[in-house]
DNA sequence: CAAATTTTTTAGGCTATCCTAAACTTTTAA
DNA sequence: TTAAAAGTTTAGGATAGCCTAAAAAATTTG
């Protein structure tokens, strides 16, 4: 009987599960780890990103802790989560990379709904989030080549490249956090609660539109678009990023 | 106590189980019984189809009959089958419904998956088995008009309308029926095989191809397709529809 | 028309994913 | 620095869909 070290073992699992196609729900909780772990922005190296908590996973997919705590077990085994009870996770290479191809599917899906078939940008995450998982990778090279290989999806969402690789986040701020007369353009709509998409949408608020901010009050911020001026609750200035005139600037929209 | 008769109460069922969404494997078992049960053509009336019996079924989902058995069970209850122990299945008028929904949802992926985005027609098959279930009813919508609600989708089989009836079939004849000499139209390409359809598409044998039928001999039936002969084996000669000229004719490919 | 064959059902298991309630750690904050 | 709060795990179940082996029923055939 040949004996192997620990480490090569461990390399034979991980060799050996690459092979087993995942679940939906592993690809989901791996996507939310990404996601949770790189708060919201730049997600490309994969040393930066935050552990994760078993509640906020929880949340995110709408379950049980005890059920997350399960799932990151089997995750763990598979070689795709570093997971220490009460410390939180983290993905490891081989689950860093699941998450960017589902995430490019999500993204690339949400820009073919929104440019080839019509969709309102609003509309696109739900019919995503179901067909993420079905799509082959003859798929998702079509779709990418006819869209010319974009860089961002609908929202301002950066779409990792078939190699894996995340365009360089440009810096940009909350429309919360904005001073008053700061004037720019929305880069990213970061939430994906329906109302608050359909209200977005309503108000001529998605990416590439022109905003001003006139002030902060204590109910949200008082903000023009176009000829309009709006009020935005807190929460929904928190989740519109603005790219401010004079900033550097890549065009990607 | 309100105390329903029987037919009331199957109403009620009905109306209650025709909210619960179907799992994908109920999907592909309603789906394969209208195949089964309509020998191949012209499902339109749910009266004149056969019962389907569970072996044929256990070989269509590449399961054990005792498997069948047990979700045909399920499906009865849930009003979707007429199912009795040893004489077979047939689709109830709900079921029916389902199962029409089901295939306009893989003939439609399967005509904007080689229209739209380039797929070869031998190709799309095992794509659109796999998104039939995940699909919306607004992609559905979509794609159909980007389409031009197409009747009929790549390998010649007919598109279920918008409100699920199916276009008046035309008379054709399987190419190892025809007569030496005869001349037609490929109209329909009634195999799911793989192999069968990568040999078909090398040789130019796509619905709307023009063939002639030169003799059948024991190895199969050899045919011109353009300047070149082929020898077909019998397998292949059965699953190819042709349109004769002078039969009548509905433009649909 | 009864024996052989085919078909169907029953019974018992397996895996994946989710759940709740209760027990147990760790962290936080007075 | 310890007690309350927050976070995590254990234990025990549920459902869905598939499996096998063996029993039972129907059909076919000599």
């Amino acid at each position: 009987m040949v004996c192997l070290n620990p480490a090569t073992r461990l390399n034979a699992m991980n060799k050996l599960t690459a092979r087993t196609p995942l679940s939906e729900a592993q690809e989901d909780y791996l996507k939310q780890v990404l996601l949770l772990g790189s708060g919201g922005e730049g997600m490309g190296k994969l040393e930066d990103t935050l552990a994760v908590s078993t509640q906020d996973l929880a949340d995110r997919m709408q379950v049980k802790p005890a059920s997350v705590t399960g799932m990151l077990k089997k995750l763990a085994e598979l070689g795709l989560v570093q997971y220490e009870a009460y410390r939180g996770v983290r993905l490891t290479e081989a689950g860093h990379k699941v998450a960017l191809e589902v995430l490019r599917h999500h993204r690339l899906i949400e820009a073919y709904l929104h440019q080839a078939l019509g969709y309102g940008w609003e509309e696109v995450h739900a019919e995503a989030e179901k067909l993420e998982h079905h799509i082959s990778e003859a798929f998702e090279r079509r779709i990418a080549e006819w869209l010319g290989h974009p860089s961002h999806d609908p929202h301002g969402d950066a779409i990792p490249s078939a190699t894996l690789e995340l365009p360089q986040t440009i810096p940009n701020r909350r429309l919360a956090a904005l001073r008053s007369g700061q004037y720019g353009m929305v880069a990213r709509v970061a939430t994906q609660d329906q109302d608050s998409l359909n209200l977005f949408a309503h108000l001529g608020l998605k990416p590439g539109a022109q905003v001003q901010l006139l002030e902060h009050v204590a109910e949200g911020s008082r903000v023009q678009v176009g000829k309009e001026r709006y009020l935005l609750p807190v929460s929904l200035a928190q989740v519109l990023w603005i790219h401010l005139e004079g900033d550097p600037y890549v065009d990607h929209i």
